[in-house]
DNA sequence: ATAAAAATTAAACAGTCGTTTAATTTAATC
DNA sequence: GATTAAATTAAACGACTGTTTAATTTTTAT
């Protein structure tokens, strides 16, 4: 007779690496809840759907699990960007910051997950976060900002070394501070918000006053 | 004969309200590092210097010491804003943007309580903050705003109603992702970073173009 | 002077945590 | 077909958590 009852054994087997996905990715939307402390083993496994012992016997522990999740969530955004700077899509202000806000908008756990690992000096993710991520993002606003500026598309009374800070500012925190700003502040981040706030920096960051038609 | 050794017992009174007030600046500072959850009464009661019973002895739960916490630390701010636009010391942008900032720099556990419990659903302080201290500062940054653009002191392809989200973003993101802006981007934030920072924002929303000379 | 109240301590309590272990079932190998 | 390896389970382990308790000392009130 076969077996029918839940107990201990190997499967019939099914997908190899189902458990393992479905680890990751349980995993990726409790740490954007919760923190590295915070979120329990034991949590994670059962909106999995598996075993608590799984955790370690596929990652090893917490902290594997943690890692694996990050490179199979932000690995790829990474990828992405990478590939987009080296076919040239962002080396304009215009195609950089609706992109930055789209992805943002796009992966709602990005921000939280960022922030709770940089604020929190508990789990020692920052280095990885800030090296991998902030700093890429950061070289290619910089770069964005120095082209923009060179070909005169930029207002020319900013400090050029706040341009980036400017930037990083106004693209992130709406996505970082959400409840405040849906609450406080009464703006819904829907899915029209990307668009409508990126336009509205851009024009922030545009040359002070439009070429007069009678000059130049 | 008198005791010397620590044991239990009424001690030989100092004053009053010194274990309570030890206990409140020790939370203040790990809730500023920490989450109501990772941060462990015996740790606070530690850096203290008192007994980890005193934390129920004096506010009931811990949740009673982190409420208290924040009514002795958030609260004399809120009253100072509170007062200070009162008096109308607060209701032009030039005015209140520096003193935001200022404000920030000095408190620098401030961003980071706020930021935390508002990200973390796991305690319901969200309310709190949001309403205590977010919609305060959100509405008079609306007041002044609205006020700058008034009089033209104010560029006007802002959308009114992201106004204060810029003003938001700009002012509270650089002190809450501190690490990523001064290593991602290297910029310190230092005594004096707050005071510059104040003349960007303000020149970024400056009306676009300063009244020719020869004109009104 | 005596009794009651207040403040403090060390110890214990019950719960949760991440991890390990032993048992068990299926798949792969020879 | 027998043996070994892989995958899963329930249970246990020790560490840590917030809280309570009983004992102890000093202060206050009668």
């Amino acid at each position: 007779m076969t077996k029918t009852t839940t107990g201990p054994g190997r499967p019939r087997r099914k997908d190899p690496d189902a458990v393992r996905q479905a680890l990751i990715a349980a995993a990726r939307d409790h740490f954007a809840q919760g923190s590295f402390k915070t979120v329990s083993v034991r949590e994670i496994a059962r909106a999995a759907g598996v075993n608590q012992a799984m955790v370690n016997y596929y990652f090893g522990d917490k902290r594997g699990l943690y890692e694996a999740m990050l490179e199979e969530t932000i690995g790829p955004l990474i990828r992405v960007l990478e590939e987009a700077e080296a076919r040239g899509e962002v080396a304009r202000l215009e195609d950089l910051i609706p992109r930055h806000a789209a992805m943002l908008a796009a992966n709602p756990w990005l921000p939280n997950l960022i922030i709770r690992e940089v604020l929190y000096g508990e789990s020692d993710f920052r280095n990885l976060f800030i090296e991998k991520f902030a700093s890429r993002v950061a070289g290619a606003l910089r770069r964005a900002i120095d082209g923009g500026r060179d070909k005169g598309e930029l207002r020319d009374d900013l400090d050029p070394r706040f341009g980036t800070l400017i930037l990083f500012s106004l693209t992130i925190y709406p996505f970082v501070a959400r409840p405040i700003v849906e609450r406080a502040m009464e703006i819904p981040i829907d899915d029209a918000f990307a668009g409508r706030w990126s336009e509205q920096i851009l024009q922030l960051l545009a040359p002070s006053k439009p070429p007069p038609e009678d000059d130049d």
